[in-house]
DNA sequence: AATTCCGCTTGATAAAAGTCAAGAAACTGC
DNA sequence: GCAGTTTCTTGACTTTTATCAAGCGGAATT
């Protein structure tokens, strides 16, 4: 099944956006276009299981999917939770065959998917959009380093605060309103808790630096006292890098 | 100050049995020896804190080295515990031009240093080298993603069993003597628990699986019995792909 | 409007890990 | 070999998080 000009170019725009691809041409990335596909998923659909074979590049264009890995013992570790410009299988490019977690639409999601072939002949190709994906590789250790220090220093209230404070970022001052992006659930398995201890710490963050919470909205009116509260444990200082 | 001839081949010999480095060419290894430095670093050496300056490639050859982050409270988070065959200092061959982490000898340790900015040329111009890198960067995620996974589904005792198997490799039947590789409140700390818990988990695990423990020696009779106690509770099963 | 379902909260309790303090064991340097 | 330091273990206790079970409330279904 081939796709109309008009989608093609809708998907050519996208692309176009991502600071990834920055380096690329535009006809390499008419190219990609040619064989890319663009799908709108609902709330709920598993894209693929863990430990299933990896052709494809990912990308979100709006909604969340959750990265996920299951253990014998039937528990669910939540690896991550992706969201508008965000990349995943990505470990295709360098010669990992499998996905190593499976992936989830957790609040309806426009996704588009790129041979991941496509993507290795142009890394090849051109060194300058290989150093694009390496870079972009780096920021995801980089930020699997910075949750892997907050899982061990960080109360389990600290983390949502940190959790909420990704959402404010610059706002360093003046009341904030936000609302949760998906289920509390999958919130509190993002960041390594039981849905119940979610609740209660969110009740106690709330009782330590006075916002407030009703349903999934957050108001948070001095958020500097929010950032006492949070960053005393952590090793960067807030507004923290990516 | 110069290096002499035989210095600069020792060198040479090294780097030439990483496969990161597999790609170059014998004149571009040799280019590297040129400005790299190899030196042997006491147990205790701090390599660098944390946010300095990120001007050199580190690779270590013999001993171990911690790469570790510390908290505005004063905690510290260890982020990883290097040896033979691994690099450090990566994040700069991506922009990064601070250490997001520090660095210390935990035992003594040989190391070689490389400037930086001749990696990154050399990746611009050998695609084949960057997709090295690439792949290098891919598997340190991947291997932060499992962290991620064992901090959150395993219990102590279990992860120290993980830690335990990494070290009989294939052994997967019949008696293995290991001893551990360096001391225990940085593995305690590697394996993100406090030294106290580290000690009553091993004695856990002692129990459960019939291991035997004197000092840093560890005996284990019954490998199947450990991964059965310890794997039970992860997404991949033994021997783990790294 | 009643029903069912799902996400979330709350309570009671248990398990796991952290903390503080003291002592034992191992390693150092003389 | 001994003194002194460091590393490790153990005990008593606290805090944190998980577990199990019940119930609440909103949204979708009929």
């Amino acid at each position: 099944m081939s796709l109309t000009s008009a989608q093609k170019t809708l998907i050519q725009t996208h692309l176009r956006a991502q600071p990834l691809f920055k380096p690329l041409r535009d006809d390499v990335l008419a190219g990609f276009s040619e064989y890319a596909v663009m799908r709108l998923e609902k709330k709920g659909t598993v894209l693929f299981p863990a430990d299933t074979p990896n052709e494809k590049i990912y990308l979100v264009l709006s909604g969340w999917v959750k990265l996920f890995r299951e253990t014998l013992a039937g528990d669910e570790a939540v690896v991550d939770v992706l969201t508008t410009g965000n990349f995943f299988g990505e470990f295709g490019l360098s010669g990992h065959d499998v996905m190593p977690y499976g992936a989830e639409v957790v609040e309806d999601a426009e996704v588009i998917a790129i041979p991941r072939f496509l993507i290795v002949e142009e890394i090849m190709r051109n060194s300058l959009f290989g150093m694009s994906v390496l870079q972009n590789m780096t920021n995801q250790r980089l930020q699997r380093d910075m949750e892997i220090e907050h899982r061990t220093v960080q109360s389990a209230p600290q983390r949502i605060g940190c959790f909420l404070l990704k959402f404010c970022r610059s706002h360093t001052a003046g009341p904030v309103v936000l609302h949760l992006p998906y289920d509390k659930t999958v919130v509190a398995h993002r960041l390594g808790m039981q849905p119940e201890t979610f609740s209660r710490a969110l009740g106690k963050l709330r009782d330590e630096t006075g916002l407030r919470v009703r349903g999934a909205t957050v108001e948070i009116d001095d958020v500097r006292r929010l950032v006492d509260y949070t960053c005393s444990a952590c090793s960067s200082s807030f507004p923290c890098a990516e």
